[in-house]
DNA sequence: ATGGAAATGATAATCATTTCCATTTTTATG
DNA sequence: CATAAAAATGGAAATGATTATCATTTCCAT
């Protein structure tokens, strides 16, 4: 654990949710923090492997991360405006709980997101 | 629905299971295909907009494609060897319909995806 | 046969992520 | 404090998947 792990611990901690190493980068730059690219990168990798932070991935693949234990949530997501709304999803984590039994899966996550055209669109 | 969206099918049907469009397009091309890699991606796109395939992203954000059965169902997925079982998520129907109804969204459909370590793994 | 639309594929561009490597900072030790 | 070894850093280049561009080819209705 790092002066460069701290920091991007701060910043999840401060944004809250997720956010891509590019994104968390940016951040910290505009604060006057000259950490480099390369940096950003090593320390989030060090994370994952230390289970401090959860890495999934964007519909497109980019990698996003949020800090674990952060009680996560799901969206629902306006496919014309881009509006999005978080969620709560107590039937799914149990969904996802009794599958992966019932299939001897461990260590397991998932995602799950909603899309639609909401109200004012 | 052209040609080349046929062969994709058909090497996807051959193949089973989950292919990357890198993958994809050197079976075609050993088998003496001159498909250009530009088609398979445009064929493939096309595929999973008309809900086809499916496209889910291997751990390393690599998109994966694989044909759909007519249901509709979703995944899990072992991180380690890839192996994936399909599986029913009645709960997950009713949990997108209510969140959504709630929140005033309409034409709404939804992701859902398990993914863990598997029994062999 | 022909003209226009759709499909194709080589090439180049894009973008996140990794690798390399030289330099700086930290740490352990005398 | 001095200093050498180890760890951390960051810029630049490399990598690899995916997308955009665009000239050429194939289809197909007339």
């Amino acid at each position: 654990m790092n002066k460069s792990d701290l920091k991007l611990i701060a910043v999840l901690e401060r944004t809250g949710g997720f956010a891509s190493a590019q994104e968390l980068h940016q951040i910290l730059r505009r604060e006057g923090d000259g950490i480099g690219l390369t940096t950003v990168y090593r320390a989030l990798q060090s994370l994952v492997d230390d289970k401090i932070v959860d890495l999934l991935r964007r519909e497109d693949g980019e990698a996003i991360y949020r800090l674990c234990g952060d009680n996560h949530h799901h969206h629902l997501v306006c496919k014309s405006c881009g509006d999005t709304v978080e969620i709560e999803g107590g039937a799914i984590e149990k969904w996802a709980k009794t599958m992966a039994e019932e299939f001897g899966f461990r260590e397991v996550g998932h995602t799950a997101e909603i899309f639609g055209i909401c109200s004012k669109c």
